[in-house]
DNA sequence: AAGGCCATGTAACAAGTTACATGATTAA
DNA sequence: TTAATCATGTAACTTGTTACATGGCCTT
């Protein structure tokens, strides 16, 4: 059965250490620092953060150091850990997965009628234009220097943001022909 | 405490209620239907259909018949489950999740350089010239009558590959500046 | 020096995935 | 009529989420 055959990494546990390279980092620092570069399309919360710490210690990919203030205990990168994400990285990357509530609801929407969902459409619809303006402001921002690679998944924000706002644009022309609901 | 209010319903669960609208279905049946209407955009498995089928039936939200041919099981949505899946379509959906693979590896670029990363983008790249195929033709076809509310998921679709694409198209541009890698 | 807030972590549960099991059909 | 295939389901494990616990730090 092999549980693992040189050392399987899942992505999440994979991305903690790719951010321990930068030095020794406690989990609460970690999830600081994973939801600023990748919390935007690899959502993690604190829980599998620490546990995913301690299931790499007992690989032997990252080391506890002793606990500071507060029980904090920071975490170092070993040479083995060093590898397994280096094994990890050159591997090609999986397919995405959107799972997107209000699609469903869309689906469904012959129970609400166009006139609700486009309520609930335009509640969303806010929320996006902020990602935009948030994602354009730090394109722009000459100051903050980007590496390429936080340009690139930025891009990618950018226009998944556009294309979303082009959608909900739209959307009136398509719900509203056949009747107008409720 | 309160375990569960009136009827909290994930959104998996909530689903399958609604596709049972439609007449008996077995566990197998749901799985297919969802994988078709839903499936771009919600992922299950058959296993979590299952389970909240077993569920849903201990809750008197839907009741299994008896077994027919290879152990089929139909299940049939009952009073109770349809007010459930009422109460769950009004209310306001929540926000997107993607986790996207790719962009995890492009994050950590610089162990890899532009040159690879563009490969695996190239790899991609195929995938979604398909999926933007596909949904195009469906779109276009005119002997399928879709509802509005599947011509408005498809429309998301659409746009999705479409940012997806152009995405791809300028990352060469952002990549490659400040020396090649690999 | 007391009260409230915040950093840090854990435990319990829910959802998602992978691998396996079994019995009907179908085709050789 | 046996072997192959496929429909259907279950079990075991991994990952993700929610709720809780604790104790240092800061403010008054």
């Amino acid at each position: 059965m092999e549980r693992q055959a040189v050392s399987e990494l899942n992505p999440t546990a994979a991305s903690l250490l790719g951010f321990l390279h930068a030095g020794a980092l406690s989990g609460y620092d970690l999830v600081g620092v994973a939801q600023l570069f990748i919390g935007d399309f690899w959502t993690l919360t604190r829980s599998q953060v620490y546990r995913e710490l301690k299931a790499l210690a007992e690989r032997g990919l990252v080391e506890a150091g002793e606990a500071g203030p507060r029980a904090r205990r920071p975490y170092r990168l070993t040479e083995a850990g060093r590898s397994a994400f280096a094994e990890w990285v050159a591997q090609p990357p999986g397919t995405e997965q959107i799972r997107y509530p209000l699609l469903l609801t869309i689906s469904f929407g012959s129970w609400l009628g166009p006139k609700r969902l486009l309520e609930l459409v335009a509640e969303h619809r806010g929320l996006h234009e902020e990602r935009l303006r948030s994602y354009l402001a730090l394109d722009a921002d000459a100051t903050v220097e980007h590496e390429p690679y936080q340009r690139a998944t930025l891009a990618f924000g950018i226009h998944y943001e556009r294309a979303v706002l082009a959608w909900m644009d739209e959307l009136p022309g398509i719900l509203t022909r056949s009747g107008p609901g409720a």
